[in-house]
DNA sequence: ATTTGTACTTGTAAAATGCAAGTAAATATA
DNA sequence: TATATTTACTTGCATTTTACAAGTACAAAT
């Protein structure tokens, strides 16, 4: 009948009702610098997910459209993730939590920090590049 | 000895720690908007943060110094919560969830509609201009 | 002097997390 | 062909976090 399965309406609020915690984010993180992770894949970040937790994140994501599981091409064993186009355009809001967290937090891997000169030389076109890698199925 | 606190050195995983949860981004929101907040306002949002779990962000985040804690100018009793330049400048991961969400979910309030449409217009000078904002003391 | 307001703290049940182990099906290997 | 291994999960359980209700301490208003 009512919508009230959200604490509020602020579009804030309902997002992080969704992945505000410590790890969808990370998640996706993955996906939006991988393109495609199996489960296996995602369990070996250096952040250590336990197996539960990611099956359950991975279902809850999947249920909300934010990410998509796909066949394995080689191996019907293997499930791909990806990001659908909802969780692509997450993408503005990883590379804000970047660039602050840089500031703010020391011994930021080479990598990321190519990454984020990357950005900050153009930001939209850092987006649009990313994005459109992504799509390409 | 070693600097050992954190699950890795990235920094989206590092700002997940901190404030990577369904209720620390609520709370520096109302900071955001409001400049200026007492416990008891903070206890009034619409979403209804309970007073234990609201007390131990408030000190967490102040230890981290994304908040300050400052006289009220009327009473003693009164406390007064801002947030610091380090918080401040979580703006533009606040209106990046903004437009994300403002695009995923339904019934968003014609306060948050009308501020996004200004974002829209013009981002960094919303930015700019919501920073000079919460800078004057 | 008593009541009210404000910022918390405390107790406790319920839920989420983290760790270790287990399972089922597909594939690789002997 | 039989056995072992890989992969994606699930299950059980101890620990931690959350949510709700109530309580406390001190300032200020009545």
């Amino acid at each position: 009948m009512s919508k009230d399965k959200h604490r509020s309406n602020c579009p804030i609020s309902c997002s992080l009702e969704l992945w505000g915690d410590k790890w969808s984010l990370i998640i996706i993180r993955d996906l939006m610098f991988a393109k495609q992770c199996t489960y296996g894949d995602l369990l070996k970040s250096e952040e250590q997910i336990s197996t539960n937790i990611l099956a359950a994140r991975l279902k809850t994501l999947e249920q909300n459209m934010v990410i998509e599981k796909l066949e394995h091409p080689n191996s019907k064993l293997k499930v791909l993730y990806k990001l659908t186009k909802k969780g692509i355009e997450l993408l503005p809001i990883l590379i804000e939590i970047n660039l602050w967290g840089e500031k703010y937090y020391a011994d930021i891997p080479d990598r990321t920090k190519a990454l984020l000169k990357d950005v900050k030389k153009d930001k939209k076109s850092f987006i649009r590049r990313t994005m459109k890698k992504l799509d390409i199925d």
